[in-house]
DNA sequence: ATGGTCAATCTAGCCGACTAGTATGGGAGA
DNA sequence: TCTCCCATACTAGTCGGCTAGATTGACCAT
């Protein structure tokens, strides 16, 4: 364990049980590279780093497992996964297939809360980042994909794909840099759910299609760049 | 715990952790309704019904959790989570949104061989039909939805679905006695296959779709004959 | 008979210790 | 110098026990 910090949890913070917050501060090191591809995690160490047992620890590791954030090499090591272009690729795949379908429906069902809703989503998308609050940006951007799916009365269709996205978040965090302009994400935003409200499922999906695959138009560039943090057993 | 069959695990059974083979005697026990919906799943009773001790038996349900097929409730039990027609829902649009955009991409992009083998799966279903193997038919069913995705490259997507399949397993085997015949299953998958060798993608999409939706078709009969089964707080 | 309280008994959460399995590094032998 | 072997020091897996919290039901006061 490289990192210096002992971010101990304090008494009785979080009120849920360990394992749970746990889980949420290792997953949100593992996507802002504070822990990065391929560093060991030591169930030991981050016992002792956090303040817990190990129980809570490994825990939060097997949550993490099934999200293929983590891969535990038994009585070896549990150490960050690499990032799988192959598998970065899979998961926008599956990705954007569901979420075309959902503005596709929303272009159909949405009622008019639902778009005023998305439409204040953006506007607060607009402030963030004109305060330079890329964080909030990056929230409000979870927000408004999840406004797409309540707004066809599917909201669990959302938290499945939670997962799957953490796989696009990594790169994307990466990508800050140098990623597309976020006054371009946001017109694509309002391009979507203006095809929303004019009821056309056909414009709503493309424009999803589209704004997905630009998320990752960075991709090839940061394997240039970063190949200690691509697993290069996968073919590309 | 109502089951009387202590199924000891044997020694050195399973090779790899315990954990994860008692994830899949636990998930499979749900999806087959031996483990009912709303049942509770006591970690004492399970250690001691598997002869492990609870931590084992703490991985698997939290893996199972998940999954969905299980819910916590701290300090208080673990049940086994009763069938959401909601949920069952999504994890159809979610699944069907996947495997149409699957099929269609694998009209583009399978190999000869690849056809070949989805031609001989269903030669295989057609056997096990037969012979009134119904195991081996469901088994060959999902290999045959691994092999839509392998042709295109993605294999990744399909190990993704597979929590969200098990949400339709479970309907799926409580509708064996009333399901769509065997037979139609396997029309629809010839007809899946014939378009992808034709190149046809737009013919692909909409049988998987119509196969897709058969599925589920006796979803409303059961939650009428088995409403304990189901949760009721779902607004259906 | 009814309402309220508290002890007994459950649960899952958490912990410390031990085990089995794996890498590593140093030393003996060639 | 090189190779092999083994002691050592790790790892995650597993276990039994304890704790905090929740339910239950008996008992008591009214």
């Amino acid at each position: 364990m490289s990192i210096g910090i002992a971010q101990q949890l304090g008494p009785s913070e979080g009120l849920g049980p360990i394992g749970l917050h746990v889980r949420k501060i290792i997953e949100e090191r593992i996507v802002t590279n504070v822990f990065r591809p391929g560093e060991r995690l030591s169930e030991n160490d981050l016992a002792e780093l956090l303040g817990v047992s190990r129980q809570p620890i490994r825990e939060a590791l097997i949550r993490l497992t099934e999200a293929g954030l983590v891969r535990v090499m038994p009585q070896r090591a549990t150490i960050v996964t690499r990032i799988s272009v192959a598998r970065v690729n899979s998961a926008r795949f599956l990705r954007a297939a569901v979420e075309r379908a959902v503005v596709r429906e929303a272009a159909l069902q949405a009622k008019p809360h639902h778009i005023a809703q998305m439409r204040a989503l953006i506007r607060e998308q607009t402030t963030a980042i004109r305060e330079g609050d890329h964080a909030r940006f990056l929230a409000l951007d979870d927000d408004l994909h999840r406004a797409f799916a309540v707004s066809m009365a599917h909201e669990g269709v959302w938290r499945t794909l939670q997962n799957v996205k953490l796989q696009m978040d990594r790169v994307r965090y990466l990508s800050l840099p140098d990623a597309t302009p976020a006054s371009r994400l946001i017109r694509q935003h309002a391009a979507i759910v203006d095809a929303i409200a004019a009821r056309d499922p056909d414009a709503a999906e493309a424009m999803m299609q589209k704004h997905l695959e630009e998320l990752l138009s960075s991709l090839p560039r940061l394997v240039a760049r970063l190949p200690e943090y691509f697993d290069s057993s996968d073919v590309a």
